[in-house]
DNA sequence: CTGAAAGCGCTAACAT
DNA sequence: ATGTTAGCGCTTTCAG
């Protein structure tokens, strides 16, 4: 059924070795032989087994990738990106989920690495020594996206703080006082990594007092972040801004306000970020940041690409980032 | 610095086939080597070569999975059941992203059958005699989601065109009689697959039928359906529908008509399909029908690796919707 | 320029 | 119950 390089070679008459030579075209093989080998082999339909190349070579072409799941719009187009470049380079994608368990993640890098992937894009929720020292045992390269562990690790992603510092520069601008933080992912502060999360929220700070904004801002970190809503009255005359570390959150929070009767942005201001692909059905259109998702997928191929390839990482400076001037501030 | 079974032999003072046996719990091995085996093996954290067991085995434990792209929610809610349900089976998942085009597919197909996955699942664009002859070459199961193909193909999808039909009679039990109908991917009728189309098309005829509904529905088949909504204009007294074959047409419809100050559903009536998730963030909520997207991600996992494992496909009856009355309509 | 042989790590059939 | 042997299909020396 399946032909083999075997098969070729008794029909050129050659060995297994010229019919390697000339399939891979290395040096060493007449032009002659060659062209025959080739000739026959398509008159087959041959197609190399990638099994049997990957336990010779110990390489077998594909890229791990873990991500938390592929409900959030942007892990879904990260992905995306990802599976393109990678193809593109001529590689395989395995993608795993780890559904945000630092148990389960563990298991996904586990089950990559026996799947001897060449190396692994890693979103990660873990962090701390003992995860960094079980993580420098594996030989391949590992880079680490979004959530930062150290400097030992390749990262790619983009200058969240800064973004985020930038963001409250422009609220302020438009008349904005008061500030409403709303970031659920920070009840796991400590439990497991929010690198970006944390980030995000250090940028508020800093925007606050960058632009002397004294009044203490409300920080809601549980996710029945609309419950607590319903505690706060918005007036026209000390208009708040709510911002959202997520425009999950602020399609959410738009969606309450709204059935609330409360208008944005007359009454309250939203804000959110990421610049998911959605936003464009939402009224009123969402002011937030743009986060160049599909840039950082391919980087992380291109990146993880050249370190199989040639041994080193070309290391990736932090991408950058835009404010999307929307009607929700 | 990989271990391999032959160093544990070695330690063990054992074969290699001592070692396989114990590690793999087959018989004809005494407890007491068993279990000194295993302890070295954990001992030495021991990892199993997949790549290795692969080529003498012949299977690589993952699965192909061909997609348009990720961009649509709900393929990315289809992906993410069917990582949850293979690794839950002890697969992997190859991802690869056809997008939309024949061509394309070919190679994502070529590609993984030279990646000797054990098995593919095909979202297809492709059709026809020679692309059925194509297919056949391959002696893996492919089994086909959405688009179908031929009873040659093992198939698994909803019942769409009882779906619209019962949409419709939901809709003229509303109160609407004029109707219009969208759905961009028709002007691809003839040239790829679009059986889900078709079938949602047809519902809809066969459901205006059923109704008695004499007025000429409005098809439109251009991907530049807004601009020929322009062209309409929509009146109380002879309120219309606008059927979109899926939500995301239909948010788009939502969020011109909202621009134009056109009230839904008091002037203008708008469904959906599919009820993908963002449909919460979205007011008015969208009168759809509910696609049970994740259960034909598991199906089809659970379905193939049974092909996989025991030769022969237990036949998948097509999957049940359920209208969600929302508020468009 | 080409052939022969060894071996990647594991499994499976056949001996002992 | 355990060891031995022969591959799976390909790449890679080392001879010739």
């Amino acid at each position: 059924m399946k032909v083999t390089i075997k098969d070729i070679a008794t029909i050129c008459g050659v060995s297994a070795g010229t019919v390697d030579r000339a399939l891979n075209n290395r040096t060493g093989i007449s032009e002659k032989t060659k062209k025959k080998i080739l000739e026959v082999a398509k008159e087959m339909n041959y197609q190399p087994d990638y099994t049997a190349r990957s336990l010779v070579m110990g390489k077998t072409m594909t890229i791990g990738v873990i991500l938390f799941d592929l409900h959030n719009r942007s892990f879904a187009q990260l992905l995306n990106a990802i599976e393109l470049k990678a193809r593109q380079l001529g590689y395989f994608v395995n993608i795993t989920l780890s559904d945000k368990k630092p148990e389960s993640e563990i298991d996904c890098i586990n089950y990559l690495v026996n799947g001897k992937v060449d190396g692994i894009i890693l979103f990660t929720v873990n962090k701390g020594e003992q995860f960094e020292s079980y993580l420098s045992k594996f030989d391949i390269p590992i880079i680490t996206i979004f959530n930062y562990i150290s400097e030992k690790w390749e990262y790619i992603g983009i200058r969240e703080r800064q973004a985020m510092k930038d963001a409250i520069d422009y609220i302020v601008s438009q008349g904005y006082q008061k500030f409403i933080y709303i970031s659920p992912p920070l009840a796991y502060l400590g439990k497991s990594n929010i690198y970006t999360q944390e980030e995000r929220l250090n940028g508020f700070y800093e925007g606050l007092k960058r632009n002397r904004i004294h009044s203490k801002p409300v920080i809601i970190k549980s996710s029945e972040y609309i419950k607590e809503l319903e505690n706060l009255t918005f007036s026209k005359n000390e208009k708040a801004a709510i911002v959202c570390s997520t425009d999950l959150y602020a399609l959410k929070v738009m969606h309450y306000l709204k059935k609330q009767g409360v208008s944005i942005p007359e009454q309250v201001g939203v804000m959110g970020f990421d610049d998911i692909d959605i936003l464009e059905y939402v009224t009123p259109r969402l002011t937030t940041v743009k986060y160049p998702i599909e840039e950082i997928g391919r980087r992380a191929i291109e990146s993880i690409v050249n370190k199989i390839d040639h041994g080193d990482f070309v290391p990736t400076p932090l991408l950058d980032y835009e404010i999307i001037k929307g009607e929700s501030i």
